[in-house]
RNA sequence: GGGCGCUUAGCUCAGUUGGUUUAGAGCGACUGGUUUACACCCAGUAGGUCGGGGGUUCGAAUCCCUCAGCGCCCACCA
């Protein structure tokens, strides 16, 4: 062996091998019997592997690694995802380096181009996975626009439709008039910013607006029933003039109006507001749209048409100065909605779009709502969090969901199945048919939010539509591994869309239950050394794969996963994965040690009775390190259980390195004994790389492979069973067992006594004051236990902890004064 | 406006239902050592009133209240 373990030399080669072996793909598991899966979070198809990335990837390799070693059928489905607005935007950009637009191409070659453009990076991305060390399956790839996801975005499009769930409507969306594209109420952020208030003298009353030109299309005005300001004017109906421009509105009541804000009066803008939108619903108003899809002001805007809104917004301000219908302007601070993508400032408007009607009663639901299901299933606990906080941030989201609107303008994304013929321009006679009709018909030209294939994807890539074995198999997957900041985009439409199409009459019986996944474990964000998100314009970035490089993939996992916990960010820094280079290294050298003596790797227990019976033996560490070894097991898989994945990491670490290479190899160097300790050694190096497997694949298996064995470590299994039966050795020889281990640790104690005694002429002061501060705790401790109230109310096991501390620092204090010559 | 999280050694973080720890780890600092598993090492030292205050309890970093700072999410006050 090297005496440096090299991982440059040998990562590729090792996960080519895996791949070649086929274990991936549990199929070849022959063995294994229940299923463990896990739908993999696809990363943008032409995305480059960050930070992010390797966390998830990390995390679930550990899970799927550990699954797939004790005895599961382990499925970790990989694939990528079209990302349709940002993957649309990236190929426009591309165009305009080269001096065209998409229009120059038209929707067609601009489609072809964006596919090219795919099929050429989502190699990078792939490899990238592999880099990592995912073991996932490759032979089940898919890619949200493959053939069958297609398929299944079109089933589940028409069956929504038939049920009534998805409707075309005339219905305010946000839309961004960058992207020239809707978004759905998540997509869009808030920010505060600073605004102005104008209030307007608007016929009898003053209202205030941060938005004046919208004020041209005011149809309403909204006061509070029980404002006696206004109860003269509720019900009537009024022209009102703005500086030449007039309007006629319709006064009416809603208790939703906040007498104190303002003067009290709201002119209502259904066209261009979601609030007023809602107020023209419940009090059937007229809307009017003086503002278009591009920002420009229509002709209903009077003289205003054909202006840019800031433009327009300006005039109008001036106009209605100079006609003294500006009371005044206050500065105020307003929350401006943003798109998420570009960062431009969303324009309210009404369009015909297509929604998903989340508050409707689904007979496939048994009369329930796509909302109602969605909470119960969290609720009735057939979906949990970890950490469960999330629950209640899932749950309000939930309740407070209007209709997605699921249709978009962008060129690139999933055709919807529906058809005009081709003179209804105004798309008012659709026909929703997977196949085009006969005669003269067009396609929709809107695509599907990228969200809305997201959301099959736990069953969309096991087959669906078709009723397949991986889907009777696999679902509902496992766990669902992603981000806290990805809740309402993806885990909360994939339970909408599990919950509604598992429901379906063909499947509901074949699937064991309709929720997409029976747990969602979220992580947090990966953030600098200072807590700020990593991002390009800041240059603070850590780019995973020039880490890699570096320092190894194990390293990188690693220094991602111990030390976290679920649902909080993390911090990551250079420093810390080249800590975990070190601990392969360190990994590397045990196993080097060990194979220089001869050492074989073994599955069978060691007897005990080999030690002899000396207390100051080096060889009474053999039983000790057996019961750290087994310590080190159930500490590992209760902290898996409970997603604790940075407890079970520091747990192996520590163990590797402080119990196993600084204490227990120390001290076979110091014994003649060889053949029992190479026994030892061969027997926990054999569980400790397969217990280290799932966190460091790379470096384990290659020292696995040193030892001449047989199979793979991959696929090697990680027995409870023999755990137990170590256990029970151990216990059953148990007198023998605490007596060695005690020796062990008086061996411990006595090297340190030795130290101490050595240097004990220089150290004089600082060893009286230990004794003093040893003293003052025992002082305590005798108070502690002479305090009534204690030893009545204190479980006996505390009490008796306590008196036997008390008795150790008693002993203490005795060898140090004696050390002390006093 | 509502909600959530965080605040523990110089830095990054653990600390399970309050009691196996007179508060732990890694990095950094300092002292010493070792060159036949490992300097990507070993032994050790220093460094913390567990954000402040109050309460419950025999016992609180851990539970409750309150205040402060930082961060995040949600939200239709025009």
């Amino acid at each position: 062996m090297d005496k440096r373990y090299d991982f440059k030399k040998f990562e590729d080669e090792i996960y080519a091998q895996w791949e070649e072996s086929g274990y991936f793909n549990p199929d070849n598991l022959p063995d294994a019997k229940e299923p463990f899966s896990i739908s993999m979070p696809p990363p943008n198809a032409t995305g480059m592997l960050h930070i992010g990335h390797a966390l998830f990837l990390t995390l679930q390799d550990i899970m799927v690694r550990h699954a797939r070693m004790t005895g599961k059928k382990a499925l970790w489905l990989p694939g990528t995802d079209h990302a349709a607005i940002a993957t649309n935007a990236k190929v426009e950009k591309i165009l305009k380096e080269e001096g065209k637009t998409k229009y120059d191409l038209g929707q067609e070659k601009f489609i072809e181009r964006v596919d090219e453009y795919v099929s050429t990076s989502q190699d990078t991305i792939r490899n990238q996975i592999r880099k990592m060390g995912s073991s996932c399956d490759w032979s089940r790839e898919r890619y949200t626009m493959d053939e069958g996801l297609t398929k299944a975005v079109q089933t589940a499009f028409i069956d929504m439709y038939n049920d009534g769930l998805i409707y075309q409507g005339n219905r305010i969306v946000n839309w961004c008039p960058h992207c020239e594209s809707t978004l759905a109420d998540d997509e869009v952020e808030h920010k505060d910013h600073n605004a102005q208030l104008y209030y307007i003298k608007y016929g009898p009353f003053i209202i205030a607006t941060s938005r004046p030109e919208t004020k041209l299309g005011d149809t309403g005005v909204a006061v509070h029933p029980d404002d006696a300001r206004y109860q003269e004017y509720v019900g009537k109906t009024i022209d009102v003039d703005l500086a030449g421009h007039t309007i006629t509105v319709k006064v009416f009541a809603d208790p939703e109006v906040d007498q104190e804000f303002g003067s009290g009066v709201i002119g209502v803008t259904p066209a261009h507001s979601v609030v007023d939108f809602d107020f023209a619903e419940k009090h059937g108003l007229e809307t009017i749209q003086v503002i278009d899809e591009k920002g420009i002001m229509t002709d209903k805007a009077g003289k205003y048409a054909s202006l840019e809104a800031p433009d327009a917004r300006k005039q109008f301000v001036n106009d209605l100065e100079t006609a003294g219908l500006i009371e005044k302007i206050e500065d105020y601070v307003q929350a401006t909605s943003l798109c998420y993508r570009c960062g431009s400032v969303i324009e309210p408007l009404i369009s015909k779009q297509w929604f998903i009607a989340v508050n409707k009663p689904a007979d496939r639901l048994n009369g329930k709502s796509l909302k109602q299901v969605s909470i119960e299933v969290v609720k009735n606990d057939e979906i949990h969090f970890v950490p469960s906080r999330f629950e209640k941030i899932y749950f309000h989201w939930m309740e407070n969901l209007r209709d997605w609107c699921i249709s978009r303008q962008i060129w690139f994304g999933h055709r919807m199945p529906v058809w005009y013929a081709k003179n209804d321009t105004k798309k008012e006679k659709p026909i929703v048919s997977k196949e085009k009709p006969e005669g003269d018909f067009v396609q929709e030209s809107d695509t599907l939010d990228t969200w809305f294939s997201a959301g099959l994807w736990t069953f969309s890539t096991l087959g669906w539509p078709e009723i397949t074995n991986d889907l009777k198999t696999y679902y509902p997957t496992s766990v669902m591994e992603t981000g806290y900041d990805i809740i309402f985009f993806w885990v909360a439409r994939m339970i909408i869309m599990g919950t509604y199409h598992m429901e379906k009459e063909n499947i509901r019986d074949v699937v064991k239950e309709s929720v997409p996944f029976k747990t969602v474990y979220l992580h947090g964000l990966v953030r600098d050394r200072l807590g700020r998100k990593m991002s390009k314009s800041l240059g603070n970035g850590i780019d995973p794969l020039e880490m890699i490089e570096k320092y190894g993939a194990d390293a990188v996992r690693l220094s991602l996963v111990i030390g976290i916990t679920p649902g909080n960010d993390l911090r990551m820094f250079e420093d810390k994965i080249k800590g975990y280079r070190n601990f392969a290294t360190k990994l590397w050298n045990i196993a080097r040690f060990a194979k220089e003596r001869g050492v074989k790797l073994t599955s069978e227990i060691p007897t005990l009775e080999k030690a002899p019976d000396k207390t100051d033996n080096p060889d009474n560490f053999g039983p000790w390190i057996l019961s750290e070894l087994s310590g080190l097991y159930s500490n590992y898989e209760n902290s898996l259980k409970e997603y604790n994945f940075g407890q079970a990491g520091e747990t192996l670490y520590t163990f590797t390195w402080h119990s196993l290479a600084d204490w227990y190899i120390e001290m076979c160097k110091k014994s003649e004994n060889v053949d029992y300790h190479n026994h030892v050694l061969g027997y926990v190096l054999y569980w400790l790389l397969k217990l280290l497997h799932p966190y460091t694949p790379f470096v384990t298996e290659k020292i696995w492979n040193e030892f001449d064995q047989k199979n793979p470590l991959m696929v090697e299994q990680l027995s409870d069973k023999h755990f137990k039966s170590l256990e029970d050795k151990m216990d059953s020889e148990n007198k023998e067992m605490k007596v060695l281990i005690k020796r062990a640790s008086s061996v411990k104690q006595e090297i340190e006594k030795k130290r101490k005694q050595a240097d004990i002429d220089e150290n004089k002061e600082k060893y009286t004051k230990e004794l003093e501060s040893i003293a003052a705790y025992i002082k305590s401790l005798e108070k502690k236990l002479a305090n009534k109230q204690f030893v009545k109310n204190a479980p006996k096991e505390v009490v008796e902890r306590e008196q036997q501390k008390l008795e150790d620092f008693k002993q203490k204090k005795e060898e140090l004064e004696k050390l002390l010559g006093e």
